[in-house]
RNA sequence: GCGCCUGUAGCUCAGUUGGAUAGAGCGUUGGCCUCCGAAGCCAAAGGUCACAGGUUCGAAUCCUGUCAGGCGCGCCA
């Protein structure tokens, strides 16, 4: 309907041109916004107010012109100027219920459209260290969703989760469950506080003690003579190698233990939302393949690299970063940025005309110096897209809860989950933009589990699920919707629903257009009240049976709507709640 | 100190790329089930869009400054 309405405008527009009223050279672009209120029409445009002052005329001459020039349609009822210079267009009743048909026809399809870009989308990648906790729950939900609404809207999409298998972390991970392990083994160790605090590290510590028994054991002599450190971090660091040196190739053994395990779970946690990566993707593996080492020689041949107290930096300067960046350490050990500018490549040699990251947003400081290194290497950072997840700051009641994994104080994504079910999780997720910093009071999240407006959204496809179950028992003919006479559609209720139903394309390529989509989350509130209303207004079965097939097409296209919708945010359409 | 994000109703948040009278949920107040699901509907109250300037026909939206909050500024990941 817009794109008959771009051509009317145009066609006037061309013959203003030709008449003289507008100059020939004259920039202009037709734009057509839904009206909020009932008598501004369906449509309005501003048209003449930006053309006002090119053609030298008051903004509602202009319009009038306009007006005046527009060839005929069998959609329009009236055409008005309005207000400083609006245009507002009324359509024909029927118009705005021709959707239906489509709706109808296409099904679960309807608002998808052709094959778009190949695009690889990464989310959550928390480090396999410890359970996912409720601050990833947001990554997940907002990239899950994204992926399904681009994929919607055409793309090739995949999926796809960044383990950080390899580095410190995994290794300050297998201290913590080799020390552990320790204790169930009878030994003394005293338990440093920045390993991890998590009581999990015991169950995986047990693991190992069930699986290995004592063979990893090591007195606390060995362990802790002439262990000097100055502080705390390197006190760790020199506990780690000592693991090493006394565990010997069994070192792994604890590692791999601990990471799998970790990442069992987390894989479990988030099919149980509804989560599902088309694939996984180790660091290890980057190291193991010499990956990293070729893009550090590769680094090394452009001029964006030089050593400077031992260490290989990358002069990131150089693509706006604030300062350069350490690639290779002294040690001759390369950094975290090392691999991650070997994934970032992997994956573009794969074949995306797209990647798409979804980070925590403190990570911000770190996107220039990765499109930095893909630009030095020759690459189009463009091709790199990376989106900012707020953190979720997190009540209980009016008191802060901390969310860090290391000292183990944390609310994990199951607890929520199985608090407030992950129909409710994942809409309330998704119900923020996810560059607003949201407070999440959990006392209020499970509190509020019966006015979640998820059942709000869900209680509207129910109903209408009833309503066709009543028309089966009354052994109703609803078998000719298609047939349905649109013209018996008269109710202001109905016209406002058709008008819903009818922005659902332009909301879904707008989400996809803008990695929003909450968006969605937005209009499908929207239209399930368009609903509700509707329902508390009329009634569907007990009418003559033509009035009856109209409505009851307008219904289940409702219905439709909103179980493509919530599909595509990952949540469950329910025939009864 | 520098950089990124944010400031909209009592609370949590939307606001269609600059449009007409700034919206919703929760909370508060008052109505609606002999009728296809009351997890619903209808109505009321509630606002200096942090503050001050600027840009123009027109600003919550764009620019500048001030104030307030979150995050980042490692040879950690």
């Amino acid at each position: 309907m817009k794109r008959h309405l771009h051509e009317l405008f145009s066609s006037a527009l061309e013959h203003l041109r030709a008449n003289g009223a507008l100059p020939r050279d004259a920039a202009y672009e037709i734009r057509f916004a839904r009206s909020r209120q009932p008598h501004h029409g369906d449509f309005a445009t501003n048209l003449a107010l930006t053309l006002a002052k090119i053609a030298r005329r008051s903004p509602r001459e202009m319009a009038q012109l306009i007006v005046d020039a527009l060839p005929e349609s069998q959609w329009l009822a009236r055409v008005e100027v309005a207000g400083p210079g609006f245009i507002n267009v009324f359509l024909v009743p029927g118009a705005q219920f021709e959707v239906l048909r489509r709706i109808r026809e296409q099904g679960d399809r309807y608002g998808h459209a052709e094959p778009g870009r190949r695009i690889l989308i990464e989310f959550v990648s928390a480090n396999p260290t410890g359970p996912l906790h409720v601050g990833h729950g947001r990554g997940a939900a907002y990239g899950d969703a994204l992926a399904r609404i681009l994929s919607a809207v055409g793309h090739h999409v995949e999926s796809e989760y960044y383990v950080n298998d390899a580095g410190r972390q995994t290794d300050i991970l297998a201290l913590s469950v080799w020390l552990r392990y320790l204790e169930l083994c009878g030994e003394t160790t005293s338990y440093p506080e920045n390993a991890y605090q998590g009581d999990y590290i015991f169950d995986i510590a047990a693991t190992v003690h069930r699986e290995h028994a004592i063979l990893f054991c090591r007195s606390a002599d060995e362990i802790y003579s002439t262990l000097d450190a100055a502080d705390p971090e390197s006190r760790l660091d020199a506990l780690i190698q000592r693991a090493k040196d006394l565990l010997g190739p069994h070192y792994q053994t604890v590692l791999k233990t601990g990471v799998e395990t970790i990442l069992e779970d987390i894989r479990g946690e988030l099919k149980q939302l509804n989560v599902e990566y088309d694939s996984w993707f180790s660091e290890r593996a980057l190291v193991t393949q010499a990956e990293v080492e070729r893009v550090i020689a590769d680094l090394k041949r452009t001029n964006y690299m030089y050593q400077r107290d031992n260490a290989w930096w990358f002069r990131s300067t150089a693509f706006g970063d604030e300062k350069d960046r350490v690639v290779v350490r002294a040690g001759g050990e390369p950094t975290y940025f090392a691999s991650d500018i070997a994934y970032h490549l992997n994956k573009l040699d794969r074949g995306f005309d797209q990647l798409i990251d979804i980070w925590g947003a403190d990570h911000h400081g770190y996107i220039a110096r990765v499109r930095g290194a893909l630009q030095g290497l020759g690459e189009n950072p463009d091709r790199l897209t990376v989106l900012l997840v707020q953190f979720a700051v997190l009540y209980r009641g009016s008191e802060k809860v901390s969310m860090s994994t290391r000292s183990g104080d944390f609310v994990t994504l199951r607890e929520l989950r199985q608090e407030i079910g992950v129909d409710a999780a994942r809409f309330f997720y998704v119900l923020r933009k996810s560059d607003q910093h949201m407070d999440f009071d959990l006392d209020l999240a499970a509190a509020q589990t019966n006015e979640n407006p998820v059942y709000y959204v869900q209680y509207a496809h129910a109903r209408i699920c009833s309503v066709f179950r009543q028309a089966s028992d009354l052994g109703l003919d609803v078998g000719r919707l298609d047939s349905a006479d649109l013209a018996q559609l008269t109710e202001p209720q109905e016209h406002k629903l058709g008008a819903t139903l009818s922005r659902y394309s332009d909301v879904l390529h707008s989400a996809a257009r803008d990695y929003e989509p909450h968006q969605l989350a937005y209009y499908l509130r929207d239209l399930a009240t368009e609903f509700h209303t509707y329902y508390n207004a009329h009634r569907f079965l007990d009418v003559e049976p033509e009035l009856r097939l109209a409505r009851l097409l307008l219904v289940d296209a409702t219905r439709q709507i909103i179980c493509n919708g919530l599909n595509l945010l990952g949540v469950g359409a329910p025939e009864s709640m």
